[in-house]
DNA sequence: CTTCGCTGACTAACCGGTCAGCTACTACGC
DNA sequence: GCGTAGTAGCTGACCGGTTAGTCAGCGAAG
């Protein structure tokens, strides 16, 4: 009832994000959407035009909130690790929209020209870090990058791990784990 | 026409990990699996019951393939996660199918026994191996299996590297940073 | 009274699953 | 060797439910 453009575009696309990382593109339901939303399914199609355009704008806006929720930082390499690992673990939605992502959509050429210009941007920070001794030089920034990324979402499966205090002490170690390995990735031998 | 049930079984079984890989369970369709073997849709379901059931033959049958053709090595992390990297290289479908399993059938409590017994298996011959001195202690036999899976299995996005002279160079020199990085991870610092 | 936000009812296509029946192969009596 | 009955393998046609997408129109706000 609120009959509000902009609020209304709001919470159908919180409604989209929730659908989309559970069931995937071709699993989700529009009219699931909708309800979930509290309208009707035809505002869907008069905000966003189809399923698959709205599953587009969902998924950018969940890439743009992962990158600039945790910045890059070419000389701090664990603490960017363990960021994302803190990040992911609390929004398992956002992971699960990439996966199904990379699954269901592939990597278009046009995904291609924007990961290659954001990893660049990540690869000549570290190589500049490498190059000034403050990170480790004995792998390519590019290679890094991603090994250091896999390790940072390794765990994060999409379903949420159970808040007791064991499942707690888990994921504390996890990310020590994690923070870890990319020291040992990074720091220079002694 | 060959009226042969095992051929024709193995026949739908190829089909439908095709189809399974490239569009998941939700996006998978019956006809087109049937056609892809060349038979009628309806020997889906006098060989495998329903296509929730065929998906579980499909799914075990992969893993299966993977869990042999791949053999744990404690004493020798480097060498596993070069093999398996190399496995999910050559096998992109398979990888494909585990994250297409994980993300629509998530992790169910059958699969978490058989999980837990095979990666504690794994943990404890890893931990002999840290006992031995033969791999560095510094992280946990259960988390460090996980995060030396993790990067071996980076790059496997399902898509195949087209097989230019600059993608093998690229593919080597990832599995060289994997294998390095995982040397880093277990050898003891000089 | 006009416009924007919104709804309910509808549809055409699709899709998993079923069924009656056809066809080729086999076994057996002669 | 030869009909013939039985059976396993297989097919085309069909069905009911579901789903993305559409459309005419209603009611509130300015």
């Amino acid at each position: 009832m609120a009959r509000n453009s902009t609020a209304t575009r709001a919470l159908l696309l919180k409604a989209a994000t929730d659908e989309f990382a559970q069931h995937g593109i071709a699993g989700a339901r529009v009219d699931r959407i909708a309800a979930a939303a509290g309208y009707n399914k035809n505002m869907l199609y008069v905000h966003f035009g189809s399923k698959d355009a709205l599953f587009d704008i969902v998924f950018e806006a969940a890439v743009a909130e992962i990158v600039d929720a945790v910045p890059f930082t070419a000389d701090d390499l664990p603490g960017y690790a363990g960021r994302l690992f803190d990040f992911h673990f609390s929004h398992p939605q956002l992971m699960r929209l990439a996966r199904w992502h990379s699954l269901e959509r592939g990597v278009a050429n046009a995904d291609l020209a924007a990961i290659a210009k954001a990893n660049s941007a990540k690869s000549k920070a570290l190589a500049a870090a490498q190059a000034a001794g403050a990170v480790r030089a004995e792998l390519p920034p590019g290679l890094l990058i991603t090994l250091v990324v896999s390790m940072a979402t390794a765990w994060s499966e999409g379903t949420p791990e159970p808040v007791t205090t064991a499942g707690r002490a888990a994921v504390t170690a996890r990310r020590k784990a994690v923070v870890q390995a990319v020291e040992q990735l990074t720091t220079s031998r002694s």
